[in-house]
RNA sequence: CGGGGUGUGGCGCAGUUGGUAGCGCGCGGCGUUUGGGACGCUGAGGUCGGAGGUUCGAGUCCUCUCACCCCGACCA
């Protein structure tokens, strides 16, 4: 542990103080550094990159369910923000104001959006007039701003990059419907992904969104001290805004109907659940299908003649490679192998191709996995593209594997409040428990031990035992944790 | 908004009873190095968060102020 230590000696270790890490972490990794203004973050490069791939990814599973991307304004007037109730409510102590243009006082302040449903909806209402308009899909990557109190990089900052879906539809079954595929295309684009496993299921009515019929989430569990993120939302708006944003139209038979609407979104503080999952005392571990570098080539000699031909393979190799992944070959001269593999192992790069003097006269070259540091094995540059493609596949499956079992360890069924009480003090994670269905039970959890009901996952027992906290008849299977 | 803390080269820090700012890393140059964070020589770089005050003299003392961080309440 000693010598571990030595290689990393600029990174705090997870179990020192998990927090601590991940700001360290996100800073060195170039993930993202501190900006002047309070409780924003800059994204750097390699953060952005990675973010960047995510977006591709997602943006092509979204469009493959037959939404379209558009964009609408930044700003949205006060009056109509603020026309639906309960979604106005739930976000006004976190919206910025815009009050000056220039040097005139704005007649009407102009709300910089915390979500977009204000802006949407009343375009919504200009579109749609018959059921032959229906649905509209439209999907925005764009940021946001909430006005947070605590910031913390990727997870909370007060501008924030997302992408917001919006639909109308015309009724309330198709609304529901598409509200569940849009979570479900969150699963399976975090799990295949990101390699992070969720738990899916629907919000309490007190953790729902505001002005959402129902609200469905996929909760994360993190490292360290593994508390809950919430990683992705899609709600079913029933025809709240339908009624307040005034969109009609008129059915096949002539009648005059509200519309239907659906949101859903996910922010880059699924950066942060990557960075918290996998992560470890020596830096990121990045899931190589949205790793920005996923194959990095470091090339050692010592003579000159050496290096002429070291550089002549790694040439060679990266040639091989560059249709196939996504590979850097690392030439700086000011660094030294040692130092370069620390740098990467840091940034996360799955694997890791050494060539030196060695391998140049085998016709091979070293392979490093990020997720097994320690083993080198060699690989014959006649294999070497079949044998990366298989190694990033086994990474990323091994990645979620891991992920997958840490959640799992981590999750305890509890029919005691006590035990409840116990495991959240304690960090434990995820406890599974009876819950009656009252607010009272849920506040006073929350009360007591800070734990919230993450979620009502979809998967139910057959049987559900009574309420953990007031013994009556239970309605449902719940999971309680603490969150970020 | 409550509680705690910190502001000194790019980063991390030191700076005794007030005496005119120092260390490590990093950075530029040259040379030797390179299979898990190399080394030598050399060089550049700060007026100590800001304002006011006390004093012959303030990074050190006093007053005010600003910013940031951490812990709570809140949160995609």
């Amino acid at each position: 542990m000693t010598t571990e230590r030595k290689f990393v000696e600029e990174l705090i270790e997870q179990e020192d103080d998990f927090d601590r890490w991940y700001v360290e972490v996100v800073r060195k990794a170039e993930l993202a550094d501190d900006s002047p203004v309070r409780g924003t973050k800059v994204i750097r490069p390699y953060g952005f990159a990675l973010w960047e791939h995510m977006q591709a990814e997602l943006d092509r599973r979204i469009k493959e369910t037959g939404v379209q991307n558009a964009y609408f304004p930044l700003f949205i007037p006060k009056s109509m923000i603020e026309r639906e109730a309960a979604h106005i409510a739930g976000f006004a102590p976190e919206v910025a104001w815009v009050t000056r243009g220039g040097d005139k006082e704005l007649e009407e302040p102009w709300a910089v959006r915390p979500t977009s449903e204000a802006i949407i909806c009343p375009m919504f209402a200009r579109w749609v007039q018959s059921y032959r308009d229906l649905p509209i899909l439209i999907n925005q990557w764009c940021s946001v701003v909430r006005w947070e109190e605590r910031p913390r990089a990727f997870l909370r900052t007060l501008e924030f990059l997302w992408q917001e879906g919006h639909t109308v539809h015309a009724t309330l079954e198709e609304a529901e419907q598409r509200a569940r595929l849009m979570l479900e295309v969150y699963r399976d684009f975090v799990e295949t992904e990101l390699a992070l496993p969720v738990i899916p299921g629907q919000k309490t009515e007190s953790e729902k969104f505001a002005g959402a019929l129902r609200t469905y989430t996929i909760e994360a569990m993190m490292g360290g001290k593994h508390w809950a993120l919430q990683s992705a939302t899609s709600h079913n708006l029933g025809d709240h805004f339908g009624r307040v944003f005034d969109i009609q139209f008129l059915d096949a038979e002539g009648k005059r109907r509200y519309a239907f609407n659906t949101s859903w979104g996910l922010s880059h503080r699924t950066v942060g659940a990557m960075v918290m999952v996998h992560g470890d005392d020596r830096g990121l571990k990045l899931p190589p299908r949205i790793a920005p570098i996923q194959v990095v080539i470091v090339p050692i000699w010592r003579s000159d003649d050496e290096r002429v031909k070291v550089e002549e393979a790694v040439d060679r190799v990266r040639g091989l490679l560059r249709d196939v992944v996504r590979v850097h070959a690392d030439l700086r001269e000011d660094k030294t192998p040692g130092w370069k593999f620390n740098d990467w192992d840091l940034k996360g790069v799955p694997l890791r191709l050494e060539i030196g003097p060695r391998d140049v006269a085998q016709e091979q070259v070293t392979l490093v996995r990020r997720d097994v540091l320690g083993k080198r094995q060699a690989i014959p540059i006649s294999g070497l593209v079949q044998a990366v493609t298989e190694i990033l596949d086994d990474v990323q499956h091994s990645l979620f594997t891991a992920a997958k079992r840490m959640l799992d360890t981590h999750t305890e069924d509890v029919s005691d409040y006590e035990r409840l009480k116990e495991r959240v003090a304690i960090n434990a994670g995820f406890s599974r428990a009876s819950w009656c269905g009252s607010a009272e039970c849920e506040t006073r959890v929350k009360a007591e031990t800070r734990a919230t009901i993450r979620c009502i996952p979809f998967e139910q027992p057959e049987q559900v035992g009574p309420c953990l906290v007031c013994g009556e008849a239970g309605r449902f299977q719940v999971i309680w944790a603490r969150a970020y």
